[in-house]
DNA sequence: CACTTTGATCGTATATTCACGATATGCGAT
DNA sequence: ATCGCATATCGTGAATATACGATCAAAGTG
């Protein structure tokens, strides 16, 4: 791209990565639904979302770059499931974030008449 | 768009499109920098960015239609500052997806070849 | 009133995302 | 070897996102 985005401090620009990773329906349905079965197979998803199979995977392939999902061949089908670790990373992370910005300072309080 | 993503969930189509509004580093470098001057803040965010004038007034209105950033017009300069209650919102909201797909199950267990 | 300052918006170029059909691949079964 | 199933990948089209220069609108200043 023109990309600006590499000119920012690395936290946020890896922030706002794994943020985008979270930033379709479809790829946080797919979360969901590896949480819920905690092992599980693409064929699964494909069923459950409203998706073509090519779509589905490409949302996997997302996820997996993102380090959210892993998935393994596994004969003739493939089986994903969440990197639990990875998703708990991002949660600190989000967590650190917020908490940053929601703690830094009370509220509008210098020029009430702003906000 | 074609937009497959009305297809799904609420709760799953609005945590989306948030987390869509962190996806840019830019945008969250935006919120770090309104948190820490409380005092809601203009337009030295172009200074502080390495972006032009007209993209950053862009990435704010991403963030004011996002709901996470209010802004008021102040005579010749316009005034920015979090809604630091819409921020929170968003923080219970992903906090509430990760727990929920942290939890579900403890590892793959049934499964263990596979992951 | 002209003039500057500040920010929003428009137009545009380029890059990326989303979605899907078609096709390729890998593997177990026949 | 061949067939068929489950996925991955390719190619493509349409929609969005990113970025910026140029321009417009509002308000304070001389």
């Amino acid at each position: 791209m023109l990309t600006k985005a590499d000119l920012f401090p690395d936290t946020l620009a890896s922030l706002a990565e794994q943020a985008k990773a979270l930033s379709h329906p479809a790829r946080l349905a797919i979360i969901e639904h590896l949480a819920a079965r905690d092992t599980c197979l693409c064929g699964d998803l494909v069923d459950t979302l409203p998706l073509a199979q090519a779509t589905v995977s490409q949302h996997l392939k997302v996820l997996k770059a993102a380090g959210l999902v892993k998935g393994e061949v596994d004969g003739p089908r493939s089986c994903y499931c969440l990197d639990r670790d990875a998703l708990a990373g991002l949660h600190e992370a989000l967590q650190a974030f917020f908490h940053g910005a929601l703690a830094e300072a009370p509220a509008c309080i210098p020029d009430p008449d702003c906000c």
